[in-house]
RNA sequence: GGGCCUGUAGCUCAGCCUGGUAGAGCAUCGGACUUUUAAUCCGAGUGUCCAGGGUUCGAAUCCCUGCGGGCCCA
């Protein structure tokens, strides 16, 4: 049984030669096809298949038929060469391993690895997803710069890069967050942004130096509309991107349908080491209980790094189903509004699921008076510690100055996210070209 | 920044402990083969053993330094 005639093409992946009829392997995006050739049909141009080589692209013209075994394949009664591989390809059978070539010559593992190339496919359909999702939830997608006169909104060391005609530096935005609070007090109500912020940082599991954020802002919103926003969001793109909300990540399976747990930090903070950090006002006093449980302290630390590192030791690493972790000390929220009842407290949670953070959102600071002074203390610190701590952006100031609504915002690692729903525990995994050192 | 692991043919890897001619499979090259599919059969080894120094009669192998990569810690 065989088709009517159809033409492809593809990149020669196998061959396997038998004198007057042989077999190639082809493959194109969609996946991989047997071709036969035979030199009774193919005459004098059954000749080329003589130099051919794995990794040479052909084009071919002819019916599909199924082998005695059964395999799809295409008869050619044309072939056309359209292109010479002078390097060999990666080993058919164990492909490529080797992850500094996988990285370094990412277009060689994508030939060799379907299982990568299929990861990367879902990285894009994840980023499509989530902008149908905030597309039909009404909200505009913008751009803001990514070369900044202050690198603010977010606690990190940016690059720095020097414009010439204006001869003067600009940094490597970090985040996005002032710039669409910008736009909301513009009367966008409801914005968002995915886009590359660059942090100055070391290269790990999960961090590398430029990763890919969504940031949306949303007005007349707070944290718990967010929440509810984040797991309608996430859970609607695992089924649209995996056609499940359950997922395994590691030896975990987890499950994202909503709703998903919400604990207080300072309640988390109890349950795992018994200690009510919140009400230890002494900095001097939580380094001695964080030496206690073994944590390694920095002397010279503000109360805000030292929470952050506690709960990353102790509760981020249990937090493997989705988990929403709310209400966080004043200090390590520079951004945030202090809760109505205790200005000691901001409102603000973290996803975290698998044991990351994913997500990070907070209802936002929008009084300005509170924001100068808040940015003030982040200031001194950072003098006074040299720590990666906010900075004082006047221009900001100035735009909240002019008045901004109640606004609920958020942030999710997209490369994080794609780690999650690929099952893949390194960020480079999930990155086409991360960095690494350049060759000397 | 610190610790551990790692680097050998285009690819996947042995060889290193215990120093003595550089190895295998796939890929490649030559030959046979008209339904193969990790095709098969016959023949051929293609190399800056990451780099530099040291020990030694002799170093892929032992030692030191550096570079790249991975993991853990900070």
């Amino acid at each position: 049984m065989r088709t009517e005639i159809i033409s492809t093409a593809g990149r020669i992946m196998a061959m396997r030669g038998m004198g007057k009829a042989s077999f190639l392997d082809i493959q194109d995006v969609s996946g991989k096809l047997q071709v036969h050739l035979r030199r009774d049909i193919l005459d004098a141009k059954y000749e080329i298949t003589k130099n051919l080589d794995i990794g040479d692209f052909v084009g071919i013209e002819g019916p599909v038929f199924r082998t005695r075994t059964g395999q799809e394949t295409i008869e050619a009664q044309e072939i056309t060469f359209l292109s010479k591989a002078l390097r060999p390809l990666p080993e058919k059978w164990h492909g490529l391993s080797d992850t500094e070539i996988r990285f370094r010559q990412r277009y060689l593992d994508l030939i060799s690895n379907q299982q990568v190339r299929s990861g990367f496919q879902i990285r894009t359909k994840i980023i499509s997803s989530m902008r149908k999702f905030l597309d039909s939830s009404g909200f505009l997608e913008v751009e803001t710069p990514i070369l900044v006169p202050i690198a603010a909104g977010a606690h990190a060391q940016p690059f720095v890069t020097h414009y010439n005609a204006l001869g003067a530096d600009l940094y490597l935005r970090i985040a996005t967050e002032l710039y669409l609070k910008r736009l909301i007090i513009g009367g966008f109500d409801k914005v968002y942004e995915i886009g590359r912020v660059f942090r100055n940082e070391g290269i790990d599991l999960d961090h590398n130096p430029e990763f890919t954020l969504l940031e949306s802002y949303q007005a007349y919103a707070d944290y718990e509309d967010v929440m509810t926003m984040v797991e309608q969001m996430i859970s609607t793109i695992a089924i649209e991107v995996l056609g499940s909300s359950k997922l395994t990540f590691g030896e975990h399976t987890i499950d994202l349908s909503p709703p998903w747990n919400r604990v207080s930090m300072k309640e988390a903070l109890i349950k795992d080491t018994g200690i009510d950090f919140f009400s230890i006002d002494k900095i001097e006093d939580i380094k001695i209980e964080m030496r206690k449980l073994g944590i390694y302290v920095d002397e010279r630390s503000s109360r805000g790094k030292l929470i952050d590192k506690l709960v990353s030791s102790v509760i981020e690493p249990k937090l493997i189903q989705p988990t929403f972790l709310i209400d966080y000390p004043v200090e390590m929220s520079p951004l945030a509004k202090k809760k109505p009842n205790d200005p000691n407290t901001v409102e603000r949670f973290e996803g975290f699921i698998g044991g990351m953070e994913i997500a990070n959102s907070f209802t936002e600071l929008n009084d300005p008076d509170d924001q100068r002074q808040r940015f003030i203390e982040q200031e001194s610190l950072r003098l006074e510690l040299g720590e990666d701590l906010d900075r004082l952006d006047e221009d900001f100031l100035l735009a909240m100055e002019h008045g901004m609504p109640p606004t609920g915002g958020l942030g999710v690692g997209i490369d994080r996210l794609t780690m999650l729903l690929t099952n893949n525990p390194s960020i480079r995994e999930v990155i086409l070209f991360p960095q690494l050192k350049e060759l000397r």
